[in-house]
DNA sequence: CTGTATCCTTAGGGATACTG
DNA sequence: CAGTATCCCTAAGGATACAG
């Protein structure tokens, strides 16, 4: 965030560490990904405990690099819904694999069954995904 | 890295990103995987500049998770040479993803034909990685 | 050449008060 | 509740000098 231009090179692993690459975009990304949040009060009760104003500010990002999409709510106008766009929700194989690739070796630093616990939560979030990709193929 | 332990908690993205989420550690990553450098000089050159002082500590940090590790030269005793280890080739798929991410959206930034050379220097290096750990599974 | 150490600036981010 | 703003401190990191 922050730096978004100019940017430091034109490498694609570049490019995406200038989207996501900081300790706290890629956790906004899985809640709203897998865990079903969709605002702001829900974003701040991860496990994490990310702060208002870096929420505030990686939302603002993610909004300009066209991750997320913010809407205000018709009927409450100081409610917004925050979603993925197409370009965020294709993050997808990029958050599966980083999940398989922890659950691979994350042993490595401590042995976690709240772990696997979490890593089949994130499963369920994965049906859920997929069935909205589904869904969204489906309209016109 | 710095904050390795302890953890914000236990999901297996946050784990990735204790691990390598940071703005240097993935292009380090990219460079051992993709770019066939393995000296302390070599990981210099990056167009990104790195500067020395980053650069060993992550590459500290990076063998303290041992997703890399660090060898002396027999004949040279002032030579290094870094490598990635099984947990960091098993990246792969995760930077092939990332990549492949980029390439789909990096034009609604900017139209980059340095970065689609890039792209193919890529693949050229996935095809040299792929290789080595298909050789690696040759090995008793 | 391979790092390490130091100096110094800026960005990241926690706590918290505050506004609609 | 949904954010914004401020205060303040710490970590990130650039520049550069230095050591083996």
């Amino acid at each position: 965030m922050a730096d978004q231009y100019p940017s430091r090179s034109d490498c694609p692993i570049n490019y995406a560490l200038e989207s996501f690459g900081d300790k706290w975009t890629l956790l906004i990304i899985r809640d709203l990904m897998f865990n079903a949040k969709q605002s702001f009060g829900e974003l701040l009760t991860s496990p994490e405990k990310i702060s208002t104003n870096i929420l505030t500010d990686r939302l603002k990002s993610l909004e300009a690099t066209g991750i997320i999409s913010r809407e205000v709510c018709a009927d409450n106008r100081s409610k917004c819904v925050y979603s993925l766009t197409a370009k965020g929700r294709d993050l997808l194989p990029i958050m599966l694999e980083i999940t398989q690739w922890s659950a691979r070796h994350y042993k490595d630093v401590s042995t976690p069954a709240a772990f696997l616990k979490r890593l089949d939560e994130d499963k369920a979030g994965v049906i859920r995904q997929i069935k909205a990709m589904w869904d969204d193929q489906q309209k016109p």
